[in-house]
DNA sequence: AAGGTGTCCAACCGCGTGGTC
DNA sequence: AGACCACGCGGTTGGACACCT
């Protein structure tokens, strides 16, 4: 985990701080205080880079540094901030009181966008539900489509053993906003042998997706997209959002009104 | 048990920015 | 104005550890 201790050109020490260079740092910065970072490996009587020693004290050694396992909330929020922000650390850490940008940035690389990325690559298996969107713009009144997507569900989630909510159910369902953002839904169910879909749509949905209109098909808001999927004891419907950070908030979502790790 | 592979994370590197002279 | 310096940031790397076969 720790890089083997070595030295540049300059003699300079890297690698792996030993409890030794740690106490001289601390000792140092707490009484001297960092106003000055390539001088104070010198002054400290550190074989370091001032480089070398600012992010040591940044990410480990400075007061306050929560180390050890982010939770659910961090996880959100991280999401949440890294939709808005995109890789901007350091601005993302500001909102988490503790955590380094550094360590934002390897939970990041190493369990967020991963875990996303597997459950998205996942295999299919026999009778999934798949679910197409519509996502509408619906700024100035006119209907702008922009994409849709689908999403089989997960093998490890209980819906691969249950049945759809019935067309009428979906039907019922009434019009508002998903996350800010208006959708059309078109349930298919996919055996692998048929895929038809739920409503009165005519022609396939999966090869036409463009071509159909819009009669018979509903917009919904989260909890009434949720609902009939919760009344049937699905943990974790499929996600309607073609975008990976959308997809894992949606899943944190899930997991916190489910109390459940998906 | 041993070797191979994947994961995690501390640390390094290069570049951009702002301040000073 | 521009050269230099220090710092901060994001991307990447390297190696220990965990897991798998």
């Amino acid at each position: 985990m720790v890089r083997t201790p070595s030295c540049d050109k300059n003699g300079l020490k890297k690698g792996t701080w030993t409890p030794a260079e740690d106490k001289k740092l601390v000792d140092y910065v707490t009484t001297y205080g960092c106003w000055n970072w390539r001088q104070l490996p010198k002054n400290a009587g550190l074989s370091r880079c001032g480089k070398s020693c600012r992010l040591r004290w940044m990410n480990y050694l400075r007061p306050n540094v929560r180390r050890g396992n982010f939770s659910q909330e961090e996880d959100k929020l991280i999401l949440e901030l890294h939709h808005s922000l995109g890789n901007s650390w350091s601005t993302i850490a500001r909102q988490l009181p503790g955590r380094t940008d550094n360590e934002i940035k390897n939970h990041w690389h190493s369990s967020l966008k991963n875990r996303s990325t597997n459950l998205k690559s996942r295999p299919t298996v026999g009778n999934n539900l798949k679910i197409g969107i519509r996502k509408e713009d619906n700024i100035n009144g006119e209907l702008n489509m922009l994409d849709h997507v689908t999403h089989n569900i997960l093998e490890s989630t209980p819906i691969v053993t249950c049945s759809l909510p019935s067309s009428s159910t979906i039907s019922s369902l009434p019009h508002s906003d998903y996350w800010g953002t208006n959708f059309k839904i078109f349930g298919v169910e996919d055996d692998a042998c048929s895929r038809k879909p739920i409503g009165e749509n005519n022609g396939d949905f999966w090869t036409e997706p463009f071509l159909q209109d819009f009669e018979g098909n509903v917009n919904v808001s989260t909890d009434d997209f949720l609902k009939p999927f919760l009344e049937l004891g699905i943990l974790c419907p499929p996600c309607p959002i073609d975008d990976e950070e959308s997809f894992w908030f949606y899943r944190l979502h899930m997991e916190q009104i489910n109390e459940v790790q998906l």
